[in-house]
DNA sequence: TGCACATATGTGCTTTTGCACATATAGTTT
DNA sequence: AAACTATATGTGCAAAAGCACATATGTGCA
């Protein structure tokens, strides 16, 4: 369970609501553990209990009031304690790829509208990390981290966008009747 | 959910009983989603209950008997139709990358330990994964995809491997004790 | 006036996952 | 004889995740 330590390590930069730690999860630390707002509140009530968080209520006027969130020194020693056990293997879970894995059973113009939207979204993702990354020059230990953490983002976002590609390429129809007609495939030979 | 689906997608290979598919899910499909056997025998049950899968008690001596699962039409109509649906992004969770984010308040040597073993797994996957696309010239839309899915597995090994060594690199004592000590940041300017 | 939107925080319910444990057969090793 | 390994199939239970829905305030816009 490292939503728990998502939100700790979050915390660990500056106090912030549930509100904010759901944006936060939508942008930055969300590329290495996705989570949802209900996700977030729920566990924040629960490492309040466990006293490994504060929490300070915060008038506002216009806007609804805000629970602002510390990490407490029990907190840092929970986040320092965890990071010392063997990290668990990410568990990879693509759909995409089961597809790719059954081609011969599934709707192919339909797997390559998939690919291309895919396609898109990582080129987007590899152009907004390198301008992020392009801009830092780490003068600390915690931005040496998040450099290197927009730098594997940013290789994998690449190598992803660049296999799509391929990938279109190859599935393109002119390729595939020879592969699906005996007659074409002894062609071919 | 596509456990489900990566079940029905190895069953369109050629029939299996559990344990087959248990075994498989640590092998080939496993690389595109991980699954347990309890997942599996549970999963099977409810796949036979809808006519997704067909199972046949097979005697054997010497052994317990196995129940040998079939994909049905039914079931090929299931992969056709969910083959249509959008495919879910990748829910990236990343227990490494979250320490790396919050790299001020965790353990650096153990980080480094955690480090150079996923170094190690991703370089003897690169080597596995290399050594099979070597021996696949794609004949049918099937090996197509299974190649495709190879490649992507390839890339993703490669880069990641790359990375963890530069990160060792970065992460080395005489690299830090720069960026932890306020004086030598001055004198490093 | 009505509506959408951004801020802000939650509840309820279902599905999925993970992990430990249970059980049975038969061969191989110590 | 006891322990270990491989084959083969499950149960039980708790944690985690996902998603729809609920609620409240104030602003801007048509």
């Amino acid at each position: 369970m490292a939503l728990k330590h998502a939100i700790l390590v979050s915390l660990g930069d500056t106090p912030m609501s549930g509100y904010d730690l759901a944006k936060h999860f939508d942008e930055s630390i969300g590329f290495f553990w996705r989570a949802t707002h209900p996700q977030i509140y729920r566990e924040l009530a629960k490492l309040r209990e466990k006293g490994l968080v504060s929490a300070e209520e915060v008038q506002q006027q216009g806007r609804p009031n805000r629970t602002v969130y510390s990490l407490t020194d029990a907190g840092r020693q929970e986040i320092l304690d965890w990071s010392r056990q063997p990290s668990t293997p990410d568990s990879v879970k693509d759909d995409f790829l089961v597809r790719l894995y059954g081609l011969d059973h599934v709707d192919i113009p339909a797997l390559r509208e998939d690919l291309q939207l895919r396609m898109e979204g990582h080129r987007d993702r590899c152009e907004r990390f390198s301008a992020i990354a392009a801009g830092i020059e780490p003068r600390s230990i915690t931005e040496l981290g998040r450099l290197r953490g927009l730098q594997i983002g940013l290789r994998y976002e690449r190598e992803w966008a660049a296999w799509c590609e391929e990938t279109l390429e190859a599935l393109k129809d002119e390729h595939l009747v020879s592969l699906e007609d005996p007659f074409m495939q002894l062609a071919g030979q």
